[in-house]
DNA sequence: ATCCGATTGAAACAAATGTTTGAAATTGCA
DNA sequence: TGCAATTTCAAACATTTGTTTCAATCGGAT
């Protein structure tokens, strides 16, 4: 009703969508959460009663803003498919390798892929699924009538699991990588390969307008 | 020296192993770890000092048995190189989807891919390396001096997070896929889309009597 | 101005965790 | 066997966690 609640409430809220995102749900303390926000240890338990629903209602709050679908507005009735994908997977990973102010959605969204918990099915429906319809419409564009719906499926995780595995084991990737060629690992590097790999997988032509000379 | 003193010690690591594979780092309590190993509480400290400690060593043992390419010994000279390459990937995806007596290496190597700590360069450089240059071994053999070590590099972890994918992110692909399609989605089945689009990727002609019919 | 419900504050609670303690038990060796 | 070192045990410790308590405070309707 008045401010002050709202206030506080909303201050728990985005603290708690920051600090869940960063440590997780069981690394994530309340009072790390209460301080940040300026609350109250009280404040948690009057507003959302247990821990639990407040991680419930942070991810339900956050997945509600946008998704990757609202970045490519840009695109125009002459953009191809292969541009489209591009797009897509330059977004998708930019987005989850962003390590300096990264967003906020994807580092909730990697942790509630790890450890699903209860309201993790509506995060999937609100937030992952528009993008994840965009991508099987790039992959239907890029290859018409010639792929079944089941097929169009896999080659979508094909295409997320590729940029997923430099977030979620990049600590691996850079164990097994010589520093230099790390180094070299930049989103638009990473986007055009994995654009490239998918695109020849499918048998479409490389975007080589698009090629990047590092890559 | 004792036997006694030998056996609590390896009791407790091989519990170590299984409960830190299963529950992570921080979730693991040294409670149900000594529980599981009918060991005190105090054994923990008397054998290792700490907890982390506990936990570097237990990765350590486990990593020192086995890997994916001791899977692999059927190999003779005419066992073609895109065979390979699906064997590779079947074994790894296998190992990674067992839900069951799921391979305890690499559920730990799961944890440690998404959290590192000491000890996990030795894991990596012990367990992890000997695996990754094979596949890039297979990936030479594919397409002989038409890839730079660099590109080679990018593809083998295009293949690999393909796999990683429906491990890491198993609720979120269930989420997004059908139950009758999530159903179909066995290790033989995902090894051969993943084969199929990788070798496609590389302009090398898919393994057609290997063609899964459910794919 | 006053009263009542909504909100906040400081403190304490029970439970669980990693760790420590010191005595008891066991082992290897003379 | 007897001794000394090693290993185990039950109990307790200090700390941190999520949660609760209850009085103090605030805001708006009467």
């Amino acid at each position: 009703m008045n401010t002050p609640d709202r206030d506080t409430k909303t201050k728990l809220l985005e603290a708690a969508a920051r600090i869940f995102a960063e440590k997780g749900y069981e690394e994530a303390t309340l009072r790390e959460i209460c301080d940040a926000a300026g609350a109250n240890s009280a404040a948690i338990n009057y507003h959302f009663g247990e821990k639990r629903r407040l991680y419930v209602e942070a991810i339900r709050q956050v997945a509600g803003t946008c998704s990757v679908v609202d970045s490519l507005s840009s695109w125009t009735p002459h953009t191809t498919p292969s541009e489209k994908l591009l797009d897509f997977i330059r977004t998708l990973l930019g987005r989850m390798l962003d390590p300096h102010n990264a967003d906020l959605r994807h580092r909730l969204m990697m942790r509630v892929m790890a450890q699903p918990t209860e309201g993790t099915a509506d995060f999937v429906r609100e937030f992952i699924r528009p993008d994840f319809e965009l991508l099987l419409n790039i992959l239907e564009e890029l290859a018409p009538s010639r792929l079944t719906s089941a097929r169009k499926q896999l080659l979508a995780f094909s295409v997320v699991g590729q940029c997923a595995h430099f977030r979620v084991a990049c600590g691996l990737v850079a164990l097994l990588t010589p520093p230099e060629e790390f180094a070299s690992y930049t989103v638009e590097n990473l986007a055009h390969h994995i654009c490239n790999f998918t695109l020849s997988a499918l048998g479409t032509q490389s975007l080589s307008d698009y090629q990047n000379p590092n890559t």
